[in-house]
DNA sequence: ACTTATTCCTGCGTGC
DNA sequence: TGCACGCAGGAATAAG
């Protein structure tokens, strides 16, 4: 699933592909992915180019000309693919095509959590699916003092508080899993209970986190060039996530697994307090 | 103003 | 072998 390092992964596969290039037509094969698509806005963009890329949490900025912008969020299974359009061939899930002069981006998505939003605000970060976002991880932003002051009154388990946006954005629930067994912080913590000590360290463990899943997504870049990208390229390097019942690592005690907020969560109660 | 539950969707794994 | 069922995921929205 597309998680922050995957998304920027995918960020500067399309840096490579579409910069500066012309949107020749779109074609767009279904009324509603996450939200409703707005056909007649689409219709719009053709004719404009691509001007420049971001990332904000999990959402890409497509910037084009004319102040619109493109806000695209993968949602759980969206795949965006680059081609030379006389070897594309429909596949079940296409379901936009954005045509270049010579390519052809393919947005597929099979649970249809993602979606696609047209904004034409000259500030598109204001709009109302990244207005709310927390600090960027990877930033000098996110760190001990910040998160600090995040959790300072909060009576959240802790893995919930860095899941949720408004604290820092691209936490998923792999990651929480992972980054609080790096840190030695048991999920079900309550976040006003953690010493500075150990929101320095959570805060260390994000990042690398993040970071070592970031280069390897750069394998991914490579696989979604080609044909379709191997989903769990990051799985050898879980830790915890997704193993239940089997032995923790450092102290092969049995890991545990819980749902907090309706979501699984794994752990081992003896590295992590 | 909070926190917690529900909702969207398809494919896959499990059990009968 | 086939079918029914439940689960997985992000995050807006509804409900508490």
């Amino acid at each position: 699933m597309p998680e922050l390092p995957e998304v920027e992964t995918v960020k500067n596969g399309l840096i490579s592909h579409i910069i500066n290039k012309k949107i020749s037509s779109i074609k767009i094969n279904i009324d509603k992915l996450r939200y409703a698509i707005d056909k007649d806005k689409f219709s719009e963009i053709v004719n404009l180019k691509v001007r420049e890329i971001q990332r904000r949490g999990k959402h890409l900025i497509i910037f084009l000309n004319d102040d619109l912008q493109l806000i695209v969020h993968l949602g759980m299974s969206g795949v965006i693919k680059i081609e030379s359009k006389k070897n594309y061939s429909f596949k079940k899930h296409d379901h936009i095509l954005i045509e270049f002069e010579e390519e052809i981006l393919i947005y597929n998505d099979t649970r249809r959590f993602g979606y696609w939003l047209i904004n034409n605000n000259k500030a598109p970060l204001n709009h109302k699916v990244l207005v709310n976002h927390g600090v960027e991880p990877l930033t000098e932003d996110f760190n001990s003092e910040y998160l600090a002051r995040k959790l300072k009154n909060s009576s959240k388990k802790i893995k919930q508080a860095i899941m949720d946006n408004s604290t820092v954005v691209g936490v998923g629930n792999i990651y929480a899993s992972e980054a609080l067994f790096k840190s030695n912080i048991l999920p079900t913590r309550i976040s006003k209970t953690l010493s500075k000590k150990e929101i320095t360290k959570l805060v260390h463990a994000i990042k690398e986190i993040l970071k070592i899943a970031i280069e390897q997504g750069g394998t991914t870049l490579k696989d979604y060039k080609n044909t379709e990208g191997k989903p769990g390229y990051f799985s050898q390097k879980l830790n915890v996530y997704g193993r239940a019942k089997q032995p923790c690592y450092i102290c092969k005690s049995e890991i545990k697994s819980e749902v907090i907020g309706q979501r699984n969560t794994y752990f081992c109660t003896k590295c992590q307090k």
